[in-house]
DNA sequence: TTTTGAGTTGTTCGA
DNA sequence: GTCGAACAACTCAAA
């Protein structure tokens, strides 16, 4: 009897899994192990609602497997060690897992690959960052001519995606450890767990002539009406696969009641796009997450000091549209990208702090935090990045905040401070005179902050800043551009 | 090899 | 209020 273990990481879902299929196909039993990795847990970007939601979501696969005659098998340790154990004990003669693109899981791999036979599966990324490349070989670094390539390979169907097996097969008597319930998972936080719910939110999203998927391309800048998919934690620990959410968005498209529908369908299928964009990225050029991937930006001189940075950090710099998204981020653990893109910015290009500090920020917080795409889009917004912003389009939070919130009704919700303040002061709360502050319960400078900066002076410091730097870069070095590594 | 066209998400100014 | 142009220069991708 041949026996296999099937090592899940971030692919906890039952339907459409090649390393679960895989395993299968090639074993008569399969062992479901998770291990609890103690150097990734104590780790400063291990948040605390993000582990939690992997928790709870554990608890969800070992429900899933015991309906079908099996269980999650929980070790905690150096994965090295406790899958060596675990194969001893079980007799498994090789493992199957859904390859990452994280070089510290990257790093894993190859350590438990050198020690036992390790068989490495795609899924993570509809098509593996090889496989979409330039015709000499070498990776894109340019959104899209990446996604027509992406586009013009073979794309899932309904029917290629992998069926959730029926019944599984009982692993062995072995140990396991119960799966902690610390720490426990907020009730500010919007996201149940589980392959059942995210499935049932990517039907929701795109099923039906009335989806939200076909308002898509203007109810995703709305904050007030929240018209994104809330898919990106499910997509985050893989309780959705990639393949599944293409599918969905293409047959969106397929059935899409009219142009702007369509339109609005083929923006999301772009968002996925982006996803897969940036794990290529992040396989490719693992030194992003340690500096800017444009070299000439790496010696920037960031002026944005600590006090700047918790002002942010705690949603009181004054400006509304920011506040009440950094205030969503710390109790919810998520906030819609155009907000993320807000936040980002004003971090950056008003305050002129390191984008890594928003990074490493955004990646404690954040219940779908992923290091490729939360890298790929600190970058863009930092306009240090692949195929980045253009460092003159700086974000002006007043208008985003106008554009974003028209009527006030998410700065509301999030900054109660503001609440009686008129619409008409919402967006820049400074301006009220002294009378309608007073009648608003809103003095500011002691109800609500002032203003931490202008935005004017804040956006000509910070263009002059970049402009030295991409100088001094030109002058320093008569390399043209070192290779990112 | 050379050339050409294009490049997520914006803002501001002036007509 | 709406619209188009300017905002720089550069790198990338593809022909």
């Amino acid at each position: 009897m041949t026996i296999s273990l099937w090592w899940v990481r971030r692919d906890l879902r039952l339907s459409d899994n090649q390393a679960l299929a895989a395993a299968l196909a090639q074993a008569e039993t399969v062992v479901p192990v998770f291990v609890l990795d103690p150097v990734l847990l104590a780790a400063p970007e291990a948040g605390a609602k993000r582990v939690a939601f992997l928790m709870a979501g554990l608890r969800q696969l070992d429900r899933e497997l015991r309906a079908r005659g099996s269980r999650l098998i929980v070790r905690r340790g150096d994965p090295v060690q406790e899958l060596q154990l675990l194969m001893a004990e079980t007799g498994a003669e090789a493992i199957w897992a859904e390859e990452d693109v994280w070089p510290y899981a990257r790093r894993r791999e190859a350590r438990v690959s050198q020690a036992m036979p390790l068989y490495l599966t795609g899924g993570l990324t509809v098509h593996p960052p090889d496989a979409v490349a330039k015709s000499d070989g070498r990776p894109y670094t340019v959104f899209t001519p990446f996604s027509r390539a992406w586009r013009s390979r073979p794309l899932p169907s309904a029917q290629s995606l992998l069926p959730a097996p029926q019944r599984l097969p009982a692993p062995p008597e072995v140990p396991s450890l119960p799966i902690p319930f610390e720490p426990a998972l907020p009730d500010t936080v919007p996201f149940a767990p589980g392959e059942a719910e995210a499935q049932r939110l990517l039907r929701q999203f795109v099923e039906g002539e009335d989806a939200p998927i076909y308002r898509y391309a203007r109810g995703r800048d709305r904050l007030d009406l929240d018209g994104t998919s809330h898919l990106s934690p499910y997509l985050r620990f893989g309780m959705l696969s990639a393949r599944q959410a293409v599918v969905g968005a293409l047959s969106a498209i397929q059935s899409a009641p009219g142009k702007e529908a369509r339109r609005s369908a083929e923006i999301w299928l772009n968002e996925l796009i982006w996803r897969e964009f940036y794990m290529a990225i992040l396989a490719h050029f693992p030194g992003v997450l340690e500096h800017s991937f444009r070299s000439e930006f790496r010696d920037m001189v960031w002026e944005g000091d600590e006090a700047a940075f918790a002002a942010w950090c705690e949603g009181r710099t004054g400006y509304p549209i920011v506040d009440a998204a950094m205030r969503q981020l710390v109790q919810t653990g998520w906030m819609p990208n155009r907000a993320r893109m807000i936040v980002a910015s004003f971090l950056v290009k008003d305050l002129l702090v390191d984008w890594r500090w928003g990074e490493r920020f955004f990646m404690h917080h954040l219940v779908d935090g992923d290091p490729a795409a939360n890298n790929g889009g600190w970058q863009w917004v930092a306009g240090t990045g692949t195929d980045a912003a253009p460092y003159f389009r700086i974000f002006n939070p007043v208008v985003q905040s106008q554009k974003a919130d028209p009527h006030g009704i998410y700065i509301r919700r999030w900054v109660p401070e503001l609440e009686r303040v008129p619409a008409g002061y919402l967006h820049a709360p400074w301006k009220m005179p002294d009378d309608i502050q007073r009648r608003a319960g809103c003095r500011i400078g002691v109800d609500y902050p002032a203003p931490m900066v202008d935005h004017a002076w804040a956006r000509e410091r910070t263009i002059a800043a970049f402009t030295r730097a991409r100088q001094r870069a030109r002058g320093g070095s008569d390399s043209k551009k070192d290779d990112v590594q």
